[in-house]
DNA sequence: TCTCTCACTTC
DNA sequence: TGAAGTGAGAG
């Protein structure tokens, strides 16, 4: 029983869709219900507000990426942190005031990665490890001031489908490999309080892309708490796939404390432009230029200077220039006007509202497949302009409350861009006002995305300004239909999601930590387990439901058995209490985990 | 396709 | 000054 990495891309609930998520987070939350806890929490105690939290004293405080790369490095295996170190529970954790947050987040360099994604964004991956560029930097507004963030970046796959860059575009090559152990990249800073987050541009420059498999940067979470295990672990390299599409993700989560991050809300946030291929050698010359005249470290290689670009350069003049002549007595033309913009028909089809589909999700809606005439192929460049201009509309993302529960129907023309998102949801949401041209004026809710029994892609300018996914809900583990921009989730006002409740206690009023999911609350297990057999309609009141409802309706092509899944979860929940209890008991040993996780 | 080394760059 | 980030290009 195992989500597969490309999971938390498929619309689903927030609950499947949290990065954690802990898949087998209702295992541990019926063991809670036993009366069990979980294992290393030895004093486990639930605080007033009904949030279950611990923290570290001061140990992985500031700055938590150093030291726990640090521990790492140093061959201090990090499961083994959770029962050694001085674990205390947090004893009284006062309901704080919480005062009302409203993220917003703008993505830095809109333009420099329009101009990248236009072309089929190429990021390259190497062995030991290579950075992104464009960095990937956002700005955020409307975070409480006073209140500590942990801010969140990881990539995950954009869709099921291995490419090759043929004929100067980049087309389907297949199925995608097997996923990668999945990573999460913590902010440096992280936490820090939201004024200290305004007033800079969060920039995860330090993100670095790897092809390797053993990468050593990684390292599980402290804890053997079921809900972290095979799931993510925390590294300042994302292992990847050469030759797939990826979607950098963007979260915000509001915690004073690392260790609350499994309790806390996630707001994810995804930026469609942000989009990229991972290659181990560039294919796409243009990507290559880009790279070179935008990059500071590549100047060495531009057209300007003194660099061994020019010297060799010069070199080849001559001959490339004979090369040309003959090329083009030969063919009379060259393509090199086309190819820009038919490098981008698979980036731009995958966003672009035109090319949504009604039925059942197909592979080759979202990735034009090789057999693709060029007649097509041209005639989607011209959807090149249209698609951006939408992007244009805005960088901003803001989580916004969905109020709307409605049924799967009434949520179609969000889905496939029957008509502007604004309108849309305005007219849902006629309290709320008009959002300025900065923000998404488009908000989805997670039950609706769920509840696509088309499997079409997202609009693209839905997505794009909508794609607050807060407790986003990409989640979902379907192997075929996964979209980061049906990953938008949005609920009630403050209702936000959370990775996973345990069931105890929530009052009301309680703090960020009490916002789990009613249903989950009430009881995760069953309700996934219900959520199984839901129709779409009910999928509504069951968020973490929507998940396999998504699945269960938009998947022709799926490998998924909907039946099995939940007969082998069931059976991996009962192996996991009697896991959980073996631990409680000290009568079995802590396995050792490999730092670079595994797949 | 991928890995490695190289010359060149920034910081 | 040196560590680290670049794409090129050979293999």
């Amino acid at each position: 029983m195992s989500l597969s990495m490309r999971d938390p891309v498929i619309p689903g609930t927030s609950m499947a869709y949290h990065p954690f998520l802990p898949h087998r987070a209702p295992d541990f939350a019926m063991s809670a219900v036993l009366g069990h806890q979980p294992p290393f929490f030895p004093a486990l105690t639930l605080p007033p507000n009904g949030a279950t939290a611990l923290s570290l004293p001061g140990a992985l405080a500031k700055p938590i990426m150093d030291q726990l790369v640090g521990a790492a490095e140093t061959g201090i295996p990090f499961s083994s942190l959770g029962p050694q170190a001085p674990l205390r529970p947090l004893k009284a954790m006062e309901p704080e005031e919480e005062v009302e947050d409203d993220p917003k987040v703008h993505l830095e360099a809109k333009e420099l990665w329009d101009q990248f994604h236009k072309r089929g964004t190429e990021m390259v991956i190497t062995k030991s490890g290579r950075r992104m560029f464009p960095p990937f930097k956002v700005r955020c507004s409307g975070l409480d001031k006073k209140a500590k963030y942990i801010l969140l970046m990881d990539i995950i796959a954009a869709d099921d489908c291995r490419y090759k860059f043929h004929n100067s575009r980049w087309m389907v090559a297949g199925k995608a490999d097997p996923e990668m152990p999945k990573r999460m990249y913590i902010h440096p800073d992280s936490p820090a309080t939201g004024e200290q987050w305004m007033s800079k541009v969060v920039t995860f420059h330090k993100l670095k892309l790897t092809n390797n498999i053993s990468d050593k940067h990684g390292f599980n979470w402290p804890s053997d708490h079921a809900a972290w295990q095979g799931n993510y672990s925390f590294g300042t390299q994302t292992i990847l796939n050469s030759m797939h599409k990826y979607q950098p993700r963007f979260h915000i989560v509001r915690a004073n404390d690392i260790l609350k991050l499994p309790y806390s809300t996630f707001r994810t946030y995804l930026f469609p432009e942000t989009e990229f291929i991972a290659v181990t050698a560039y294919q796409n010359d243009k990507i290559t230029q880009l790279k070179i005249d935008n990059n500071p470290f590549a100047k060495g290689f531009r057209d300007t200077g003194n660099g061994r670009r020019e010297k060799r350069k010069q070199l080849t003049l001559q001959s490339i220039r004979v090369f040309d002549e003959r090329h083009k007595k030969e063919n009379g033309t060259s393509d090199e006007s086309s190819s820009e913009h038919a490098t981008f028909s698979c980036f731009a089809q995958a966003s672009s509202p035109a090319v949504s589909t009604v039925g059942t999700s197909n592979l080759k809606d979202l990735c034009p497949s090789e057999a693709e005439s060029d007649a097509e192929a041209e005639s989607k460049e011209e959807l090149v302009p249209e698609t951006c201009d939408a992007a244009k509309i805005s960088t901003t993302t803001s989580e916004e409350p969905s109020r709307d529960k409605g049924s799967p129907a009434s949520l179609k023309p969000h889905l496939f861009g029957a008509e502007p998102s604004g309108r849309a949801r305005d007219s849902a949401r006629p309290d709320k006002a008009s959002p300025d041209s900065r923000h998404s004026p488009a908000t989805i809710s997670s039950s609706g995305l769920a509840m696509s029994p088309f499997g079409s892609l997202f609009p693209y300018p839905y997505t794009y300004m909508a794609a607050a996914a807060a407790a986003s809900s990409a989640a979902a583990s379907s192997s075929v239909h996964r979209h980061p921009f049906l990953s938008l989730n949005s609920m009630r006002p403050r209702l936000r999601y959370s990775p996973y409740s345990i069931p105890v206690p929530v009052p009301d009023g309680g703090g960020l930590l009490s916002s789990a999911l009613p249903a989950m609350a009430a009881g995760p297990l069953d309700a996934k387990a219900a959520a199984l057999a839901a129709s779409p309609a009910s999928v509504a009141a069951v968020d973490s439901g929507s998940e396999l409802n998504s699945r269960s309706s938009t998947l022709s092509s799926s490998s998924v058995s909907l039946s099995p899944k939940l007969c082998s979860e069931k059976e991996a929940a009962t192996s996991e209490l009697q896991s959980i209890q073996r631990l409680v008991s000290g009568l079995e040993a802590k396995p050792e985990r490999s730092r670079s996780g595994s797949p």
